[in-house]
DNA sequence: TATACAAGAATGAACGTTCATTCCGTTTTT
DNA sequence: AAAAACGGAATGAACGTTCATTCTTGTATA
């Protein structure tokens, strides 16, 4: 196995492990032997465990920053702007389970205290999408005239419950339902 | 100190602990030091850690319920009713952060993993009311039809994001503002 | 009333376990 | 052959739980 695959390999093993049951159950052991490696390599390729989980959830937020800007005009109107991110994000989200979980461990864990604030999708890095979408929406009277926070709150808290109660099979999310469901959340924010 | 008020401090120490900075950060040892008892005589109360979490998290259930249920008028209409009960839960997340906190921890521990499904308001008891409430307005065809999975993550998303952020200080949840709130909620399930 | 005693409650040091991290002998690479 | 990478046993810290001992309280006896 070459370096770099060892690195990759220990990485997923901790996602892994995590995502399917949380911190408490991925002993750094447990990723060395899902990972094929000796427990003392995985300090070769990271300081200690928090840098592993942090480097971790680096990774998983820049795969997918990209994936849910993909095709994103900022000159379509502000409802289209909005279906197309909130219908990302969810799809993401189905189609990537164990990033999903990951993440939701992770804000809920000692690692994740300080990204408490970035919501999955924080006023972070070049990621103001969100931000700017309902500034926009703002100035434009189109949308509830409501703190950020609120609007924020009104869109993600549906999507990541949503995300999650799909995940874990109380609901089968299919093309039209994740439509459907943020056309809904765009009834909440909009006037 | 009395035999019931030691239990009393126990329950109090824990809920604290947790609340305020997690499971990882309420050693047994911290929780006996706190309710000013020794770390042997919690065992005297509760046969193991588990079981003290268990209760507290039944506690905290029971006193939650006839908070949220009181005024509640089975026979007003649809609307009044959801906003009866969506502002009473995040009036109640609002004035009870540990409550709240503790709740948030709880279903996202390894504690908390069987209780998965009742959502903080599940199908569990007698509280089925928001159930009802959804299944009245299905039929009434006054709300969109989406699975009762759905119209939960619609409604409780935002309450629970809204409760966080205003017990983070990112926003200031006064009546006003919580009221508009759960209104937007509404918009999003009713047609 | 004062004293002795029993029974339950409370205590915290000690134990066994789990885990992150380190260390060192071995293997692979250069 | 030197250097780097590797593996996994060893280490020590932290934790939940136990248990021998001490303290408290209520009752019986003088």
């Amino acid at each position: 196995m070459s370096k770099s695959d060892k690195r990759e390999e220990i990485v997923r093993a901790a996602l892994e492990l995590i995502a399917e049951n949380g911190f408490h159950a991925a002993p750094m052991a447990m990723i060395a032997d899902r990972a094929g490696v000796g427990a003392g390599t995985i300090y070769r390729y990271f300081e200690n465990k928090d840098v592993l989980i942090g480097e971790l959830y680096k990774d998983l937020e820049e795969k997918m920053l990209p994936v849910i800007q993909e095709g994103y005009d900022i000159n379509a109107p502000l409802r289209e702007r909005f279906l197309h991110l909130g219908t990302r994000i969810l799809r993401y989200f189905i189609e990537n389970p164990l990033h999903f979980r990951f993440i939701e461990q992770f804000h809920n864990s000692p690692y994740g205290v300080e990204h408490r604030r970035d919501k999955i999708l924080g006023e972070k890095n070049g990621c103001n999408i969100f931000r700017e979408l309902f500034e926009d929406g703002l100035s434009q009277q189109l949308l509830k005239a409501f703190p950020l926070t609120i609007l924020f709150a009104l869109s993600f808290g549906p999507i990541v419950n949503l995300a999650r109660d799909h995940i874990l099979g109380f609901v089968v999310m299919d093309e039209t339902l994740i439509v459907a469901a943020i056309e809904a959340c765009w009834d909440s924010i909009s006037k």
